[in-house]
DNA sequence: TCTGGGGTCCTAGGACCC
DNA sequence: TCTGGGGTCCTAGGACCC
């Protein structure tokens, strides 16, 4: 087949429970899932779990039969883990191309130039056995002339057998096989909605999907996907993005690990996901307009349900965490209803602009810059000594936060906490 | 008892303007 | 009784991704 740009992308195989038999090779060829935040629901499984019929999102309390019967292995989510391990992983594909696209914690997009024609396949073996060597993770690879085909080439590298984890659709003059052999529903760009619409078309398989006419599609799927079809035809339009666009919103929110009723328990919470997500916008060098405050009980319980959120818009753009807090706290105390159950708050930051071009202004409060100031100290702090080394009384004391997560598998901390480095014994 | 979190893009429809 | 047409901007909601 032919075609002018080479796109690859490498996927780790079930990420999150890979990771965890990184320190841990008992656990390899045992059954592994790991939960969401507060132990919620199934967000990864190794293969065995899968061959269980166990699925994603699937609630823990539900599964717990299983878990007994099959001896499963249950973790928390270690993101500080799987986060440090995902770097490493980056840090290895960087080797073998100058553009990586990290696409998600666990895939990246590369660009394959100036490997010879016939040598390309035994490239992307090199990438595989690599990563599988330097940091013991599995990953599939496929490779094709758009990021649409690629995914699709990843794909049946890890789901068939013979392919041995890699698939390089520039090998074969006729790639229609297989697209032929991907349902609509496992396409990149197709989901639930998409998916259920092609069906009750008599579409099945993306080899239906590249035949159908671009009017139809259009009408239906609107653009977006009108691009997958064009892609699934070999014709790119969505490109690799090499150096990753700055957020257009950063939301900070989490569900609580015990219900919370009073409203200083939930000021606490708000507090922490402004430090959080105001955090994360000081990282990407930006400030923000406008925030937002929402608040929910648990939509599964049967009791009394409330959601409701509120923006406050700011005079100057801000990014430091203290300036935020008093419009964050006025915009939840215009939300915050007694009497209910809080399972959730968050909040959400809108409305960037770059922190070079904010202007301090002389009808500023005098302490501006001191708040600034301190914001500033304390992310270099805490990242150098690690999160919350230092942080605002506002946001509760650490120990005794009602609202922390729920988190009772948790593995250890092996590559970032000099405590929870794994030893090797000599014999 | 127990149901994740964080993003993006697109469209339709309303408000408003000339 | 008749009640334009075209443009822009904004927002809510819906689709998708991991």
């Amino acid at each position: 087949m032919k075609g002018t740009q080479k796109i690859a992308i490498v996927d780790c195989n079930n990420f999150y429970a890979s990771c965890e038999r990184v320190f841990n090779p008992r656990l390899n060829g045992k059954p592994i899932v790991c939960l969401s935040n507060n132990d919620g629901v199934v967000i990864a499984r190794s293969e065995e779990v899968k061959a269980l019929g166990i699925m994603m999102g699937e609630p823990f309390f539900k599964i717990e039969k299983l878990v007994k019967q099959h001896k499963i292995n249950v973790f928390s989510s270690n993101y500080t883990l799987y986060g440090d391990l995902s770097a490493r992983v980056m840090m290895t594909l960087e080797t073998f191309s100058p553009e990586v696209e990290i696409y998600s914690i666990d895939e990246a997009f590369l660009k394959i130039n100036g490997i010879e024609e016939n040598k390309q396949t035994e490239y992307l073996r090199k990438i595989r056995s690599t990563v599988k060597q330097w940091l013991g993770l599995p990953v599939s690879v496929g490779m094709g002339p758009t990021k649409t085909l690629a995914k699709l080439a990843n794909r049946l590298a890890k789901k068939k057998p013979e392919f041995n984890g890699v698939l390089n659709l520039f090998e074969y003059d006729d790639i229609n096989q297989f697209l032929k052999m991907v349902p609509v529903e496992d396409i990149w760009g197709v989901g639930r909605q998409y998916s259920a619409l092609l069906h009750r078309s008599n579409i099945e398989t993306a080899y239906d999907l590249a035949q159908m006419e671009k009017k139809w599609i259009k009408k239906r799927m609107t653009v977006v996907g009108l691009r997958t079809v064009y892609e699934l035809n070999g014709i790119p339009c969505i490109e690799i993005e090499n150096t990753p666009p700055a957020k257009k919103s950063i939301v900070s929110s989490r569900s609580f690990g015990e219900y919370l009723t009073e409203f200083n328990e939930v000021k606490e919470a708000v507090s922490y996901f402004v430090a959080r997500a105001s955090e994360k916008m000081r990282s990407q060098k930006s400030a923000c307009n406008s925030i937002t405050v929402f608040i929910r009980t648990n939509p599964f319980k049967n009791s009394p349900q409330y959601y409701n959120s509120a923006e406050a818009r700011f005079p100057y753009p801000i990014n430091a965490t203290n300036e935020m807090l008093p419009f964050a706290i006025r915009a939840l105390e215009k939300i915050f209803r007694d009497g209910y159950y809080y399972q959730k708050v968050g909040v959400l930051l809108q409305d960037f602009i770059p922190t070079s071009r904010v202007q301090v202004s002389l009808f500023d409060p005098p302490n501006r810059l001191n708040k600034i100031a301190v914001t500033e100290l304390m992310d270099q702090v805490n990242k150098k000594f690690g999160r919350e080394s230092l942080y605002f009384a506002a946001t509760g004391m650490k120990e005794n936060r009602k609202w922390a997560m729920k988190r009772e598998k948790l593995s250890s901390h092996f590559t970032t906490r000099w405590e929870d480095l794994p030893e090797v014994k000599a014999k």
